[in-house]
RNA sequence: GUGGGCGUAGCUCAGCUGGUAGAGCUCCUGGUUGUGGUCCAGGCGGUCGGGGGUUCGAAUCCCCUCGCUCACCCCA
């Protein structure tokens, strides 16, 4: 009497075997990289109130219109089974009042998200993410931090054939006006524009730069860029940012059509994609939120961040079946809690750009080291730089200008001048001998 | 869903019988004209859960509502 067998919804799966190796695998690696970097693993609740997202990641995107599982309760509660993760880190660093902790906040996670699209290779209506969420500084050094970080992963999962591209988009103000801009260039080319870009002039004429269809390519060729329309702290901000990833060593090409499919986004965006995929190329992308947390009731706080598709990372990792090999993976030991960290970057001037520019690539380099270090992102004077460190649990900080360092052994209060560039060596010194 | 308890700053809480908000911790700044852990000073931060009522006046009294929590029911 038993019907039809019982099959997984349309775009759901079941892990099994090797795969459930390989997720493993690839979390304890993002762990020890994320954590090492000073972010604390946050979860949230796999449903949220509608609300959040209709605000958060906006009416007018294609999430919000026509990819929610929105449903009601017994109370009459409109919820929404998350399809994105920023906006439900932004309302739990509201709800558990983070602005009052040492800025910025750093947060990363690991969980499922829900999308009502048609499955395809490497789309799917439940699909994992891995997040970072870095709240509360608009230093550019956070954009370049995140950014790296994600390349690193990255390369320690072995995703193959990896791009970067990146662009900014200014601030809610540049961005309003140049919007305007585009939307007088669309409608007097109005006839030329595929039928759905016509639809989205007003709603979301940024999207015209993704459209396959050759009219509505012909006249974005000509259209107004926005890189070109930014104003002095945006641009000065964007050229920060290329600045700490040329010297970080990270390729990555402007793309001035770059538009992601959430309205929070401001200043910094970027995705990262591989070849090794199909049509749907991204593997992970981001960027800048100035606006979200406002947005949700809070006061103005800055925010950066990034998602990358778990499945997309071990599709493009390789193995046919989307297996990474568990035996090459490095925990950073210590469970859960943020292991104290060997190396601090200060900054002798925190406003100086010279100073921020040493500190990011020392980091780098402490990174690439094997140290766990962290520098100044919050904009703290000298005494806050320190007590930061000293709360952070920092073995040495260093307190860097643009060629000298000052090397602080904060167990044992002593302090040397050297070389920027022979910081790391010395803090490596230092810790093999103790 | 039913019954009890509770909702004051991000956290822990004070605020008596109504006179229109305070402490400690945290965070930031300064004391130390560039240097942490102790100390001192200052600052940020509150629609007193929300709405209505009584009153000259409500965090305080009354009603409604929302949320949290414990118990019941049931369950991973």
């Amino acid at each position: 009497m038993s019907g039809p067998r019982i099959k997984a919804p349309r775009g759901t799966f079941d892990v099994l075997g090797e795969q459930a190796e390989s997720r493993s695998a690839l979390e304890v690696r993002a762990r020890a990289i994320l954590q090492g970097a000073g972010y604390e693993r946050i979860e949230t609740p796999a449903f949220e109130a509608t609300e959040l997202f209709a605000r958060g990641v906006g009416e007018a995107t294609d999430i919000v219109r026509k990819e929610m599982f929105t449903f009601e309760d017994a109370g009459g509660r409109s919820l929404t089974l998350r399809p994105e993760g920023t906006a439900p880190v932004c309302r739990a660093y509201l709800e558990h009042g983070m602005h009052k902790r040492r800025q910025p906040v750093k947060l990363w996670y690991l969980s499922s998200f829900f999308r009502h699209e048609r499955a395809q290779a490497g789309r799917y209506r439940q699909f994992w993410q891995l997040g970072a969420e870095a709240i509360g500084s608009d230093d550019p050094a956070v954009d370049a931090e995140t950014i790296v970080l994600l390349s690193s992963l990255l390369a320690e999962v072995g995703v193959r054939d990896v791009r970067l591209r990146l662009c900014s988009l200014g601030s809610p103000q540049t961005r309003g006006e140049y919007r305007e801009r585009l939307q007088a260039h669309l409608r007097s080319h109005e006839s030329s524009l595929a039928p759905e870009v016509r639809g989205r002039i007003e709603a979301n004429p940024l999207r015209a730069f993704d459209s396959e269809h050759e009219g509505t390519r012909r006249v974005m060729r000509s259209a107004p860029r926005l890189l070109e329309h930014l104003d002095a702290g945006d641009r000065a901000h964007f050229e920060a940012v290329r600045e700490l990833l040329d010297d970080a060593g990270i390729a990555y090409e402007i793309d001035s059509t770059l538009v992601r499919g959430l309205d929070y986004y401001t200043r910094t965006v970027f995705e990262f994609t591989s070849d090794a995929l199909g049509a749907q190329s991204g593997v992970g992308g981001g960027g800048r939120y100035d606006g979200l947390i406002e947005l949700l009731g809070g006061s103005p706080t800055p925010g950066v961040g990034w998602a990358a598709g778990i499945e997309r990372m071990l599709l493009a990792s390789g193995s046919s079946g989307g297996t990474l090999d568990s035996e090459r993976s490095r925990d950073s030991g210590t469970g859960s809690a943020a292991a104290p960290v060997e190396l601090f970057l200060a900054r002798a001037e925190p406003r100086s750009a010279a100073d921020r520019r040493t500190a990011f690539a020392l980091l780098c380099a402490a990174r690439s080291a094997g140290l766990r270090a962290q520098m100044e992102l919050g904009g703290r004077s000298l005494k806050g730089q320190l007590s930061h460190a000293d709360a952070l649990g920092a073995r040495y900080v260093a307190i860097v200008s643009e060629r000298q360092a000052s090397l602080r052994d904060m167990q044992e209060g002593r302090q040397e001048e050297i070389a920027s560039d022979a910081v790391v060596h010395a803090v490596l010194r230092g810790l093999r001998t103790l």
